[in-house]
RNA sequence: GGGCCCAUGGUCUAGUGGUUAUGACAACGCCCUUACACGGCGUAGGUCACCGGUUCAAAUCCGGUUGGGCCCA
């Protein structure tokens, strides 16, 4: 007999699937659609495990919206701009940036991600992800990048842009600035300094403390406490700074912690947000002390041309030798970094272009709230991030591969020339400016600025819907169905994307949000290279195949974090091999296609009323995108209900020619089942379809099969179905733990309790056959005297009815005795301790009996309300 | 420091007021029943993080504590 080989069927039934142009999105057809803004995959290369959980959660939305007949839109889709590239590309080559040529750097980054784009389709395609590759873009591609400047001229005529000369987050090792939501803050043990400036008029010594010492050249001013009164006699004196002995003024100020250092705190610009704040809020001059690629500058003295951690060391170290420090403490800080290469951020003054954003917010979490957030308390990040925002949003970028800012500035006033959008995408610093010579006399020079990469990502639902390419169809896309993306990017792609749609179309970009969460490592741990702790999928992959690591993904409960465990893995390996048996014995079962029959059994009837039920609960489980829990309900039923109860008890008729209703409802509820099954392991759901049913079905894939209809609910089925299921369970179980083999014979058994026949008669034949009973016989009372064995207190009534009293009644419920319970079929008298009798009727509790019998070869056991007496 | 999420047998997990707390993986025992030993049946293993409150009744609701995670300052 054949065995499912995942490592034979799933490279298989992958090519077939691109051969057959399954996924494809139709553009021209009339069904609904439903469109999906897939996070272009970021150009790296290395798979991880989170790529591979995100993306097939992604898909199982997909696959189920697909089965439901939406014309699916699901785009294969690169993200090949900016500085992450840049960074990999500069560490690959042992270069700079600008090293090389700007035109030369730009094509080693675009080769870089080309040489990595091949790959990463294939591990798309070993996870079995239905992307779309028709509507394949790529963000550094030129029909896209030209749209990111379309965007920006409209915001720039609409008023929207300007330029900005402020401070600004600065990386020093990329050269360039930063968004807020582009600095990630990470701990760092430093020292804590304290040293000794002097005051101008007494000489008197004061120690300030401060982590920062290399920036004593640009102190400006010193702070304290106003209500410090231990301080109050240096305010408004003035202090000369060690080393470079220069004048400050000492102020008081609310926010200096008197508990920190000496509190006594030196403002300088810039080292920190504090010190920004303090800079703005006194107008303090802007001393430049740390340049663009993170050099102390002239204004250092000695220190000039050292880096920053240099001269922090060298000025320790001779303010050591001179007495000027006092001690030195360690100090556990969080510091600004740049998100992509750690580097700590420093403040400095670029005139930059800035998108308004502030003025925004009430508009943005308009639209917010006209998104539905899946899991809804996502939505709470999401406002608490753009409550939250302080500043406009910087987009130039100081760098060279990503989207050129299509603008050429005067070399003397500033003026700009925006470019026309038909000249779009242009890069300014190849193609000349309109005129040459501004009125002023200066020089037109284009603009050698980049667009920070969200610039981009932001646009993503205006390129998916054919904006600025085809009228009619954006108008029949726009907005899209489904954003799904991790919690981590909310404040940047999900916010940046709302703000941009608001601010060009005025509309929200989404119907809905999907937000999953982070594989972390076995641990629970997050996984970093630096905590040793990084899984690598491929070996996984290779050792499970792609449906066992959907199977994990499918066990993780959306919005939550979840630690990687490889026995999902393990159990999906399983699922598969299950799936593909239960298909395999259908499949031997049914020769031709079953009709529908003319009479069915009740456990026909049962697990077709059964399986309708699922169906609906999948239905609405998938539609929340909750999808453990679709996928714990189709493995219960499947595994359990149909294959361990059903397939046991229909086995004996499934193939005998005068029954056709077991073949039906196996043939149905099978071949449904793989249709939910395929959502997520498409892999051996399609192995199993093309072996077993598609010689009688129409459809050449079961991923374009369609949704399976729900066959309506038939209560008085499930219950005589139930009653079979319970008992024959129940004997089969006696069976084996009696140590007979489970196709032993039995002489005789009898089914005793009301309504036993009524239940149970059409079902005789089933229990008979898969039982193996010589002599089954159905009866409601039997010549045996019943034993009360014990009661059980209805606590869900008691509670409600007695309130106060439940507690009491239910205890002396529990210590009556058999004499007392024998008369309990009319109620039970309860004596409390207080005296009262409480009358109880007998909805308040169940008494359990036992059939006694002093017959030795008898066997009882007690299931379903009946006694079930076992001759062997 | 702020917002959000989480804490259930060895491990992971279901369970948003009412019988004996679900299942998976691991362990142990029995069983090859003609789809499946990647299977079936069973056994053992839990003071539901801690403290307090609400309630006739709390894993479940409320408050606090501790520990973990994500995002931010």
């Amino acid at each position: 007999m054949a065995q499912y080989d995942w490592r034979e069927a799933e490279p298989k039934w992958q090519a077939k699937w691109k051969e057959w142009e399954i996924y494809r999105w139709d553009p021209e057809s009339n069904r609904p659609v439903f469109s999906i803004d897939n996070p272009p995959r970021y150009a790296s290369g290395a798979l991880h495990l989170g790529h591979a959980y995100g993306y097939t959660v992604i898909d199982f939305a997909a696959r189920y919206k697909r089965l439901r007949g939406f014309n699916v839109f699901f785009p294969l889709c690169f993200d090949v701009n900016g500085t992450p590239v840049e960074v990999r590309v500069e560490r690959v080559k042992g270069i700079k940036a600008h090293d090389v040529p700007r035109q030369e750097f730009i094509k080693m980054c675009s080769e870089f991600a080309e040489k990595h784009i091949g790959d990463m389709t294939h591990q798309f395609e070993i996870l079995g992800e239905s992307m779309d590759p028709s509507i394949y873009y790529r963000t550094d591609a030129t029909y896209y990048r030209r749209l990111t400047q379309i965007s920006f001229i409209r915001m720039f005529k609409k008023g929207l842009v300007y330029k900005g000369h402020f401070p600004i987050n600065w990386c020093t090792r990329c050269g360039t600035a930063l968004a807020d939501a582009e600095v990630n803050y990470a701990p760092r043990k430093t020292k804590l300094n304290y040293i000794r400036f002097s005051e101008a008029s007494t000489g008197k010594e004061v120690i300030i403390a401060t982590t920062r010492p290399e920036l004593l050249c640009t102190c400006l001013l010193v702070a304290v406490h106003p209500d410090d009164a231990s301080k109050s006699a240096l305010v408004g004196e003035e202090l000369v700074t060690p080393v470079f002995d220069r004048r400050v003024k000492v102020v008081t100020d609310p926010k200096v912690d008197p508990d920190f250092g000496t509190g006594t705190v030196m403002i300088c610009s810039i080292g920190d947000k504090d010190d920004l704040e303090w800079i703005m809020k006194y107008n303090l001059p802007l001393h430049k002390g740390i340049d663009e690629s993170g050099m102390m500058t002239e204004l250092c003295g000695k220190y000039a041309g050292m880096t920053v951690v240099d001269a922090r060391k060298a000025i320790i170290d001779d303010m050591k030798a001179s007495g000027l420090l006092v001690k030195q403490e360690d100090l556990d800080q969080s510091i600004g970094v740049c998100w992509r290469c750690h580097t700590p951020i420093e403040f400095l003054k670029v005139p930059q272009w800035f998108v308004k954003s502030v003025e925004f917010k009430d508009k943005v979490l308009e639209m917010v709230d006209k998104i539905v957030w899946k899991p809804e308390f996502m939505k709470i990040r999401i406002e608490d991030w753009v409550n939250s925002l302080a500043w406009d949003w910087v987009v130039s970028r100081q760098r060279y591969f990503a989207t050129a800012i299509p603008l050429w500035e005067c070399d003397k006033c500033g003026d700009v020339i925006l470019a026309e959008e038909t000249q779009c995408y242009v890069d300014p610093t190849v193609t000349p400016p309109a005129k040459e010579r501004c009125a002023c006399g200066g020089r037109y020079v284009g603009s050698p600025e980049v667009f920070d990469t969200w610039m981009d990502s932001s646009i993503s639902p205006l390129y998916n819907t054919f904006w600025e390419r085809d009228p009619e169809l954006f108008k029949k896309l726009y907005p899209m169905s489904l954003r799904p993306q991790s919690h981590d990017i909310i404040r940047t792609w999900a916010y940046y994307t709302i703000l941009r749609e608001m601010l060009l179309i005025g509309e929200r970009p989404w119907d809905e949000v999907m937000i999953h969460g982070f594989v972390m490592a076995p641990d629970g741990r997050p996984m970093h290279a630096s905590s040793g702790n990084v899984i690598d999928p491929m070996p996984l992959l290779e050792k499970y195949g792609g449906d066992a690591m959907r199977y994990y993904a499918s066990t993780c409960g959306l919005g939550m974090d979840h630690a990687f465990k490889e026995q999902e893995l393990v159990r999906g390996n399983r699922l598969a091999t299950k799936t593909w048996n239960i298909m395999r014995l259908i499949g031997s079962a049914c020769k031709t296609r079953p009709p529908p029959p003319f009479k069915m059994h009740p456990a026909d009837r049962w697990i077709l009323s059964r399986f309708g039920e699922v169906v609906r609960e999948v239905e609405n489980y998938n539609d929340q995108y909750q999808f453990d829990r679709s996928m714990q309900v189709i493995q219960d039923f499947m595994w359990h209900e149909f294959a361990d109860h059903y397939i046991e008890l229909v086995k004996h008729r499934a193939y005998s020619q005068d029954d056709g209703g077991a073949r039906y409802a196996l043939y149905a509820v099978g071949l449904g089942l793989l249709k939910l099954v395929s959502v997520f392991l498409p892999h051996v759901a399609e192995d199993a379809y093309q072996l077993n049913f598609k010689q009688f079905e129409e459809v050449r894939s079961v991923h374009v099969s369609g949704w399976p209809d729900a066959p309506p609910r038939d209560v008085p089925s499930e219950k005589k179905g139930e009653a079979v299921r319970d008992i024959v369970a129940a004997v089969r179980a006696w069976k084996s733990s009696a140590g007979m083999s489970l196709n032993a014979e039995v002489r005789r058994i009898e089914i005793v309790g009301p309504g036993s026949s009524e239940l149970l008669a059409e079902s005789s034949r089933d229990i008979q056959a898969t039982l193996r009973l010589q002599e089954l016989d159905l009866r409601s009372e039997v010549a045996l005297s019943e034993e009360v064995v014990g009661i059980k207190p209805v606590h869900s009534k008691l509670g409600p009815a007695y309130k106060k009293d439940a507690r009491e009644i239910s205890e002396r419920l529990l210590a009556m005795d058999a004499g007392q319970l024998a008369r309990s079929t009319e109620g039970l008298d309860v004596k409390m301790a207080d005296g009262r009798t409480v009358a109880l009727s007998p909805d308040f509790y169940r008494v359990e009996k036992r059939l006694t019998s002093e017959r030795g070869e008898l066997e009882q056991i007690s299931i379903s309300g009946f006694s079930v007496l076992i001759y062997r």
